[in-house]
Order: structure tokens, then sequence, then C-alpha cells
RNA sequence: GGGGAUGUGGUGGAACUGGUAGACACGCUUGGCUUAGAACCAAGUGCCGCAAGGCGUGGGGGUUCGACUCCCUCCAUCCCUACCA
């Protein structure tokens, strides 16, 4: 009788034997090194399927790593300040603390009940005093070197909760907790000045080894535009309105001027116009995240104030447009309603003037959105948008009216928090004055919440921020992506309570390989490369990019949709790796879609990944490996199996290596089983066939190690059994390339790129022989009876094709 | 609104550089084993058709001897959109 597999003794017993011998623990040596990363987790209860998906790829790729010598760093913490925390203290009655660390301690429990191969000694927690007192000595660096500053910035607020909410907690226009109808408000915020570094963020990108499409997304977001700044003078003023357009050459349509509703006019007119006033209020009722705005019904007011168009002399009408962003640009917009879809629906439903300055042989109707030729523009009819672009912009510049300009699309970055689980920012204010806290009174430690307390948010902590009548501490905590821009080099250094990077930092940095999900293509990602380059400018760090080699991993989808606890379509990973074990749940992960891809999560497939491991148990847990000189010479059938078994393995090492396609790789370790003859493995097999079953055996269990580590480690050792060996581990097989070559292959024949038929073919005949061989099968040669061949075109190995 | 993806059998997916569409797996059907079931094993399985053959990679068009792959266009779905992480 076989014995049985049961997954869930054999994972833990080796998961013991693993955190025994600190065998993920990586130190600085002579080997190359390969600094592996997964985006670290939010601790909000218990791993998700996302997780799971994220950290199987990242331990994947780290054991394929080891295993080909490469001095691996795999490490793992927590993004542990976060708003969930604070919903579920007011929910549950718990701190925010409790519930995350309590959190932290059962995620940890599955990460090593998955078998993931981390470095527990340099784990971190973003919610630990010990992690963010380097966080706000960052700030202050930050500050020191002209990066911080203050500004007035919207936010959303609860008027009956009396907070500020998040964008997330906006639905619909309304406070999610109270329902009441939110308001835009403007507040004192910290701002960083990511846009300093905005050309090199956009250059540098060249340097790192990512995937197009997050290199365009970053890009678009940057959004760097070459355009003209144009003054437009204020009608019976000396004051001007300022514009930034891509589009100078469209500028004899302008047709009006949109000024944003925070704009410094319209809050003037406000005060004494009612109705100016009323439709203020009304675009205070829009959430400020972009894409509601977007969607939000275009509306304006006229101001009656008039503009000089700077070329033509004319009055054009100033508007208050709903649609025009105050923390963008200039705050100002013209309108070029002929050529602009967002103007034209504007100008349609206020009746203004739409004036076509652009003609365009592929475009009719206006707008025109598409550069052309200039029409209706005075002297500069009949040149192309280029060109125009050039003239009217000098011509500006030389009335003292404009100028060219480069502008960005990247906003300074607001770290200004209204909440209590997060950092605080160090800052002092004397007599309203702000200062940093000096380096020896960090860190600003976050107060504890008295016991079953609800958070209470810093502004109404008295003990916290009132030092004396005339000294305050800042309320604000710093945004949550601020602890998730710097850990990635913290964690080489996560063990060190003297210096925020020791020297393991430029051992282990760059970050060889970041994996991590889609979603966090922009923010996330450019925050951290901005804040590797500064920290580089204060030689801090090494290099110019954190990140060398990126993975995107597509999400865990059921029934077509985004896991989520509102959709009651969660499927929880711990069920399945208490019934099949974590190999299972590892190898259903990595088989059932390539890693950038989506994955539909399927109940049924689990089973077929269960039941290929089971196979591979059947076949080798009773076998021992017997020491069997190589043979001199094998059958026909030994030797197929020997190239399948080095043509599997060369396939799997280029899925591993060059492409991450773990599925292919597995689909391939699964062809390879099933081309097993059945003699092969039965007891009375010869010393030829055992020879060829025992290398097929063991380069098996050795590319199934990175994927199912439990299974392959157990079945390694006791192939062995008393025979001590090199561990799994220890080293990939190499391809033995003299068992690769093949003399003969199969010959698709086609007749005008259709399929006629098959036949074996040898690789070294010319053209000629192969036209002869193919005209033998039955269904080309009547198929080419009576017809001219007009060319014949042979792929040599592949195909040959007649056109008829 | 803007930006980025994806679309192939009943299902997940494969086809890597323009060269046999559907590898591998799930499911299903039939048979074996079994008192029965589970498990396991064997065979079959894109669609239409008795067959010959025809059709087929979201829809339409194009380039090519040859297109899932390249180009144009339309449609659907998903992600991000600066305070969810």
């Amino acid at each position: 009788m076989i014995p049985e597999y049961i997954p869930q003794e054999i994972e833990k017993a080796l998961q013991k034997k693993w955190l025994e011998e600190d065998r993920f623990l990586a130190k600085p040596d002579n080997r190359e090194k390969y600094y592996c990363l997964s985006m670290f987790p939010y601790p909000s209860g218990k791993l998700h399927m996302g997780h799971v998906r994220n950290y199987t790829i990242g331990d994947v790729i780290s054991r394929y790593k080891r295993m080909n010598n490469f001095n691996v760093f795999q490490p793992m913490g927590w993004d542990a300040f976060g708003l969930p925390a604070e919903n579920a203290a007011i929910a549950n009655k718990v701190s925010p603390k409790e519930w995350t660390n309590e959190n932290i301690e059962h995620m940890k429990k599955q990460l090593v009940a998955l078998g993931l191969g981390y470095d527990w000694s340099k784990e971190l927690r973003t919610c630990e005093p010990s992690y963010y007192k380097w966080e706000q000595l960052i700030f202050k660096k930050f500050y020191e070197k002209g990066l911080v500053y203050r500004k007035k910035s919207l936010v959303n607020w609860d008027p009956v909760d009396e907070t500020v909410l998040a964008n997330e907690q906006v639905i619909d226009g309304k406070g999610w907790r109270s329902g009441a109808q939110i308001e835009i408000k403007e507040i004192d915020q910290w701002f960083i000045k990511i846009t300093e570094y905005a050309e090199e963020l956009l250059n540098s990108l060249e340097e790192v080894d990512w995937p197009e499409n997050v290199k365009t997304m970053q890009k678009n977001w940057i959004g760097k535009s070459h355009g003209a700044e144009i003054k437009f003078k204020i009608k019976d003023t000396k004051e001007f309105l300022t514009v930034f357009s891509t589009r100078p050459d469209t500028i004899f349509g302008a047709s009006f001027i949109a000024i944003s509703p925070n704009h410094e006019i319209a809050l003037d007119l406000a005060k004494k116009d009612i109705q100016i006033s009323d439709f203020l209020q009304k675009c205070k009722e829009v959430s400020s995240a972009e894409a509601d705005m977007a969607k939000a019904e275009k509306l304006g007011i006229d101001t009656g104030i008039s503009a000089i168009h700077p070329l033509t002399n004319k009055e054009i009408p100033v508007w208050i447009g709903n649609f025009v962003l105050l923390d963008y640009g200039t705050g100002v917009v013209m309108g070029v309603p002929g050529h602009d879809q967002r103007d034209f629906e504007f100008a349609s439903k206020y009746s203004l003037n739409i004036i076509q300055v652009i003609s365009n042989d592929n475009e009719e109707d206006l707008p025109i959105i598409s550069e052309g030729t200039l029409i209706n523009s005075e002297k500069y009819n009949n040149l192309s948008s280029k060109d125009a672009s050039i003239k009217i912009t000098n011509d500006l510049t030389d009335k003292d009216l404009g100028c060219g300009l480069v502008q960005y699309r990247l906003r300074d970055w607001g770290v200004s928090r209204q909440r209590y689980w997060g950092c605080p920012i160090p800052v002092i204010y004397e007599n309203g004055t702000p200062r940093i806290v000096d380096e020896n009174e960090l860190p600003v430690e976050l107060p504890e919440l008295p016991e079953n307390s609800a958070p209470i948010p810093l502004s109404q902590n008295k003990d916290f921020y009132e030092i004396s009548s005339d000294i305050q501490r800042e309320t604000d905590t710093f945004d949550t992506f601020m602890d998730s821009s710097w850990y990635y080099a913290r964690f080489t250094s996560a063990d060190n309570n003297e210096s925020v990077f020791d020297k393991n930092s430029s051992y282990w940095l760059p970050v060889d390989l970041y994996i991590g999900g889609i979603e966090h293509a922009i923010l996330h990602l450019l925050y951290s490369r901005f804040f590797h380059k500064a920290l580089r400018d204060m030689d801090m760090v090494e290099g110019n990019e954190p990140f060398k080699k990126l993975l995107t991993q597509g999400m865990v989808l059921k029934d077509g949709a985004k896991m989520s606890k509102s959709k009651g379509n969660t499927v929880d990973p711990q069920s399945y790796i208490d019934k099949y074990g974590a190999d299972t749940v590892r190898l259903y992960m990595m088989f059932t879609a390539p890693p950038e891809q989506s994955l539909e999560w399927s109940e049924s497939s689990v089973e077929g990944a269960s039941r290929f491991l089971k196979k591979i148990w059947n076949l080798i847990i009773e076998r021992r490996f017997e020491e069997i000189k190589e043979p001199s010479s094998f059958s026909e059938e030994e030797k197929a199996l020997r190239r399948k078994t080095h043509t599997t393995l060369k396939k799997v090492t280029n899925d591993f290596e060059a492409r991450f396609s773990f599925n292919t790789a597995i689909a391939s370790i699964m062809e390879l089983l099933n081309f097993i003859p059945e003699k092969f493995k039965s007891q009375e097999t010869s010393e030829s066939e055992k020879f060829c079953l025992n290398e097929t055996i063991i380069i098996i269990l050795k590319m199934l190690n990175p994927i199912a580590p439990h299974i392959s480690e157990y079945l390694w050792n006791a192939f062995y059994d008393q025979n001590p060996q090199e561990g799994i581990e220890s080293s990939w097989p190499e391809v033995n390339q003299d068992l690769l070559e093949i003399s003969e292959f199969e010959l698709v024949v086609q007749i005008n790129g259709k399929v006629r038929g098959k036949v074996i073919a040898s690789i070294d005949s010319d053209q000629s022989e192969i036209e002869e061989l193919a005209c033998t099968i039955e269904n080309v040669s009547n198929n080419l009876k009576d017809k001219e061949i007009k060319k014949i075109i042979y792929i040599k190995g592949k195909i040959v094709n007649f056109v008829i």
C-alpha cells in the first residue's frame, strides 16, 4: 500500500525546519545578490487571494534564483497605518493598534503556512515608532532641502460627522456614514515638491526594466506638454488672466475664458452676487475625485466680466466653469469651442460663439480636435498648426502678452491627512510659525488611546498637541503612501536602530525584482521613485531608481469581477490551504493564468492541481535512488524519454528565466509526467530504463521545487533515503544539449495556406526533396492535379506551402 | 472625461519572432474497477455535417503565399484617476 499524500503533515514539519535552520536569512556575501520584493500588505485581517498570488510569484522566483546560486533577499513587512484600522476601531471598540497587531500576527502565520521563504529577521511594521522615526527624519531632511511647503488645498468635508472624508468615503456626493451632502473645503496642508523631479521621473523611466504599459501610464501621468502661457487683459483694469494652452494655434477661436470656482475673482464676486455665490455653493457639492468631477455635468455662470483678446483686441466673456481645476495650470482656461470637445459642449449649452480656425481634410464637423491649417486667423491663415503655434507664441512674447512654456500635469504631493492612525507630522507651531522638530526629539510618537475608545483625532487631543499656550504640535498625520515610499530601502537595514540605512543597503539595493498589483502602477511607484531620487540627492542611498525590474500581477477575479466584500464574491484562501495544503494552492495560482493577467478563480481547477501532486507523490514515494552507471546505449523509447526530459527542462528554464511564464512551465512538467512509459514505472524494469527514470525524477523534483517546495523537498529526501545527496535547493539542473538534437520532424503541407497533409521529413532535406515528399501525400497530389503552381514556400523544419 | 489593459471551445488558458489554432488542465460523455459511491484507470470531446467537406480566435474591413499575432475601425469588460491600499 502506497502511503497517502497528507500535505498538512509534511508542510508543517518542513516549515518548522526552515525556520529553525534560518534557511531564508540573508547576509551579504560574495555571490551575486538578488533582492526580490513583493509589495507588503495592508494588515486587513486575513490574506486574500491577491496576496497569495503576489507572494507565491515572489517566492517561486526567489527559490528559483536561490537554486541558481544567487544570494537572495526576500523580506516581508506590514503597511500598518491606514483608514480601515480606524473604521474597525469604531465598529469593534478595539484600538487601531491592537486591531492592527492582531491582524499582523494572524496574517504572518498564514504567510508561513504558505511556505513563503521570507527573512523574518528584517520584518517591518510602519506603525512602530522604530520605523516612522526615520520617516519623520527623512521629512525633516526634505524640509531642509526646500522640498516641503504649506499650501491651502481642497478636502471632502462631512458637515455632520465634522470630519474630512477620503474619496472612497464619498458616495454620490454624500458622506458614507452620515449620508450628509459633502462639501469641498479649503484647509492648510503640507506638500512635497515632487514636481521638482518631474523631468527626471520622466527621463529615467528609460533606465528601468518595467512593462511598457506601466511606463506609459507614468509618462502620461507626469504629462509633459509644450504650449504657451497667454495673458488676457481684464477690461477696464490693469489686471490679466493668464491661461496655459497646448494649442496656441487655435487662439483666434477663443470665444470665452473660464475660471475655476475657487479662483480669487470668483470668490470675490460671490461676496456681492447672490447668483454667483449660489453657483459656487453648488460646485462644492461634487467630490474632489477626478473621476467624479469629469463625469459631473459641465456647468457655468457668466461673471459679467470681459477679457480682451491679446491678438484681436475683441472682448470675450469670462465665465466660471465647474470643470476648471484651480490646482492644475493657472486655474484659468481659454475656451476654444471649435477645436475642443469639452469647450464645444460648454459653448453649445450656453450659446457662446463657436469659431472655426483650423481646417482639416479628414474632419468636417466641429469640433475639429486634430491639427490642420489655420483659417479665420488674420495674418496666420494658411499656416500649419505647428508653424502657427511657434509664430503666435513668438508674437505674444514680443508684445509681453505670453510666452512659450513647458507644463507638467503632475501636481505636488499633498501629504497631510486629518486622521489618527498615521505617522504624526513632526512639526511644532510657535505662535503659529511652523518649525520641524529637532532630530534628537524624534520620534514624535502617536499618543495611545484610552481603553475602549474610538480614535480621537489628534486635533481634539489637547494632551498631545498643546505643549504650552503658544506652542502647539501639528495634528495632521502623513498620507500612508509616505510609509510605503521608502520601506524597500529600510528593509536592508531594518534591524539597525542607529542609522536609517547602513552599509547593507548599498549591497542589497536596488531591488532587483519588485512584484505587485497593477493597480499601483502610478501612485505608489511614482512616489517611491521620487523618494529614491531625493534620498540619493541627500547621499542616503545610491543609484537613480529603486526598482530595477517590475512585475505587475493581474487581479484575482470571481465571476469576472474583483473580489470584494460589497459584491459578496470573496473566496478565503485559508479554507483551501487547510483542505488541500499550501503546495496545491501555490501550484493552482501559478498554473491557472500567467502572472500579468487577471486570474479567474475556479473551484474545480484546484482539484486538478491537487491531483497532479498526488500523481507525482504516487510515482516517487516508494522509489529509492540506486547508483546506476550510465548505459553505453539506449533504446528508442529511452532516448525519447531522455529527449523529452531535457527539452522540458530547457523550456521550463526559459519560462522561469525570461518570461515568468509559470503556467506554461507547469503544463510542460505535466506533459513530461504523462510521457513516462508505464513499463518504466514497474518493478521489473531494466537497468537502463531505471537510469532514465531516475534522471527524469530528479529533474521533475528540481523543476517543481520553486512552485511546490514542500512536496518536492520531502520526496527528494525520501528518494535519496539513507544515501546523503545534495539538498534539493542546492542547484538547478543543467540541460544536456546533446540530447536535444533531432533528425526528423513532422512536415506540414499546405495548399494556399490550408493544411492538406502531414508527413515525417528529414531535417536535412533541401526544398526540392521536401516538395517531392509533400507530393507523395495523396490528398496533396489530388489537390494539385491540373493546377498551375505559382509559388512554393518552404520554412525549414516547419511547413511547405503550395500557392495555386 | 482622461489614461492603461483584456477579449481564443462548455470553463481556465496555450500558440514565445507572421508558419499545424485549442498544448496543459477543469468539466462533460462512454467504458473499466466497485454491492454502491468516492477515488483511480482507459477512450472521446471546437462548431456544422452520415460523410466528403465547410466554418472558426469579440464585430467589420485591410496587408500577406500564410494573421490569435501586423494596420484601420467599431463593440464589450476590467483597472487607475492624486484622501482605499
